[in-house]
RNA sequence: GGUGGCGUGCCCGAGUGGACUAAGGGAGCGGAUUGCAAAUCCGCGAUUCAUGGGUUCGAAUCCCAUCGCCACCUCCA
């Protein structure tokens, strides 16, 4: 079955054809990082991370380009009368906007590997792009685009008979609808700042044919997608609420610029509610991502409440938004993710406990065939550690994989996982029905398992299992054992044989108490016994 | 006010004209297993898809109206 995507152009379901098979070039709208990433940015991110995932699966040769936004974001109101959000927050913390930037940047990486979010393959920063930004505006310029008042420059929208095809809107009804008093330097409400110039006293300014100033934010994403993946994307992905205004002015700036279709699919990601509200800064119920990985208390909104009860690992936040459909907003309760928590742990007992199955059932730890990755000890995650994207397994990989399954049953199953799988993630990337199936890929495993299932089948259903869960899905549980954790439990389980072992001795049941005292010896736990307890 | 979208069991959430006697997860109940638990396994659970009309041989799926919710029109993933 062919890949199918709703593309916003259009508002349907079309099939995915590339400019260029196999290379797939995609942009996807990067954070401003004024902020640590909440709930929303790993809905974004973990959504779209699962598309590239399946286009690599596909055997799509995929360029990923995702922008940091690092300048020129303004904040509230008519973006001409604004602040940048970067200078705002530096000024907050008594920082240069630089640091302020750079240090939010690593935050969001950091939580990002944390959720198994691929990293992209370039991620260019809108200020390291400031050359490239002018040279466009200029070249709108010349081409009777844009105009310059007072050392800024404006897109003019009147001359882009498109704009407004994306989001399905017209220039007329904005100018009709128009609530926040209009820049007059504008020509038309709807006209947007390619360049702006900087007042005295803005830090963020670069010299410019304009005078000193900095970028419209629209602009960079025009201008670095451009740059790393040509005059045509292929796929750009950003949330629902950028639909409009930025990326139709994103399309307007690049089509103009180049004369040629700016991108062929858009895809839009649904937003988060909390407990059926709006998430957002200004009702005070936000959740970052690292409070909730982290937090050893409730996480509580403005007035008090509870948003959350307890924190949640990374996995488990990423497997309940695989659960929905990319285009759906997910609502965030306390009750929901404990329910996903439940069932992902099942999940990543099933898979685990097959993967020892199918390694015990070939007689060795190391195991041909298998070089899925173990989700028992999950690659490190860091800054230089992204998945060997050579090594990530494929659709045809997968097939022979399937054929090699001893038995008949178990082939013409694997083979039946595996198609459902495809036909749900080739609808439109639909994860949740993805997550079904190997749900119900998990329960017959655990029956061929009990029934004694052969090497070969065993070892096929763990290759695929590892592909699909670990590999397409990207869930990665934490292991329970490993770090401070581990060395806690370590003591905790001596601490109980110490305390069974001093119950025998009381009761005289030396016997016992002195097998537990010589089998610890035998592992370099030496036990003593003192007046005051025994320690080791 | 304008534009776009959504409303599926106790909860989350797939399904968008006939294979739906509506997926999957959580919670619940019954059973198997168990010294007791946990885990695991099997089974049950929406005659119904916000409400009311309509189109159709046939609708959760299409159309209209009503109610509720969300997004965008001003920054947000």
């Amino acid at each position: 079955m062919a890949l199918k995507v709703f593309n916003t152009l259009g508002r349907k379901l079309e099939e995915f054809v590339p400019l260029n098979p196999p290379n797939v070039g995609v942009y996807v709208c990067g954070p401003t990082v004024y902020g640590h990433s909440h709930l929303g940015h790993a809905k974004s991110y973990v959504s779209f991370d699962a598309i590239l995932r399946w286009l690599r699966y596909s055997g799509y040769n995929v360029r990923y380009i995702q922008n940091i936004t690092d300048v020129g974001h303004m904040t509230e109101n008519d973006e001409d009368a604004g602040e940048d959000k970067i200078i705002a927050e530096a000024r907050r913390r008594g920082l240069h906007p630089a640091a302020v930037a750079e240090s939010f940047t690593r935050s969001y990486f950091e939580d990002m590997d944390a959720l198994s979010v691929l990293r992209p393959d370039i991620s260019p920063r809108a200020s390291g792009h400031i050359p490239e930004q002018i040279e466009c505006a200029r070249k709108l310029l010349e081409k009777g685009h844009a105009y310059e008042v007072n050392g800024s420059v404006y897109f003019d929208v009147s001359s882009f008979w498109k704009y407004g095809r994306l989001s399905g809107r017209s220039v007329e009804d904005m100018e009709a609808g128009a609530r926040v008093e209009v820049n007059p330097e504008k020509r038309h409400p709807a006209d947007f700042a390619l360049w702006k110039r900087a007042e005295p006293g803005h830090i963020m300014r670069w010299p410019s044919p304009w005078g000193e100033g900095f970028p419209g934010w629209h602009l960079e994403c025009s201008v670095m997608s451009q740059k790393y993946i040509g005059d045509t994307l292929d796929i750009h992905g950003g949330g629902i609420e950028n639909q409009f205004p930025h990326h139709e002015c994103e399309i307007a700036q690049g089509e103009c610029t180049t004369g040629q279709p700016f991108c062929r699919y858009w895809l839009h990601n649904n937003m988060v509610t909390l407990n059926g509200q709006k998430m957002g800064k200004s009702l005070g119920n936000s959740v970052f991502l690292k409070d909730l990985f982290h937090t050893t208390e409730p996480l509580r909104d403005r007035d008090g409440n509870v948003l959350v009860e307890k924190s949640f690992e990374p996995a488990v936040i990423r497997h309940f938004i695989l659960t929905s459909h990319y285009r759906a907003p997910l609502d965030f309760s306390n009750e929901a993710l404990k329910a996903a928590e439940a069932g992902s742990y099942k999940l990543r007992d099933a898979v685990r406990e097959l993967s020892r199955a199918a390694r015990r059932a070939a007689q060795g730890p190391k195991v041909q065939g298998s070089q899925g990755p173990s989700t028992d000890a999950p690659r490190p995650l860091g800054p230089s550690a992204p998945r060997p994207l050579a090594a990530a397994p494929n659709a045809t990989a997968l097939e022979q994989c399937v054929a090699s399954a001893t038995s008949d049953a178990v082939r013409t199953a694997l083979a039946d996982i595996s198609r459902r799988f495809s036909d749900a993630m080739n609808e439109d990337f639909n994860t949740a029905a993805a997550v079904a199936t190997v749900f119900d890929f998990a329960r017959q495993a655990g029956a061929w398992i009990r029934d004694g299932a052969p090497a070969g089948d065993l070892l096929a259903a763990d290759t695929l299992m590892q592909a699909l869960v670990g590999d397409v899905l990207g869930l990665r549980w934490q292991d329970t054992l490993g770090g401070a954790a581990a060395e806690a439990e370590r003591n905790a389980l001596i601490q109980i044989l110490v305390d069974l072992r001093n119950d025998a001795r009381k009761a005289k049941n030396f016997a016992l108490s002195d097998q537990v005292r010589t089998r610890l010896a035998t592992l370099g736990i030496e036990l003593k016994d003192g007046p005051t307890g025994t320690t080791w």
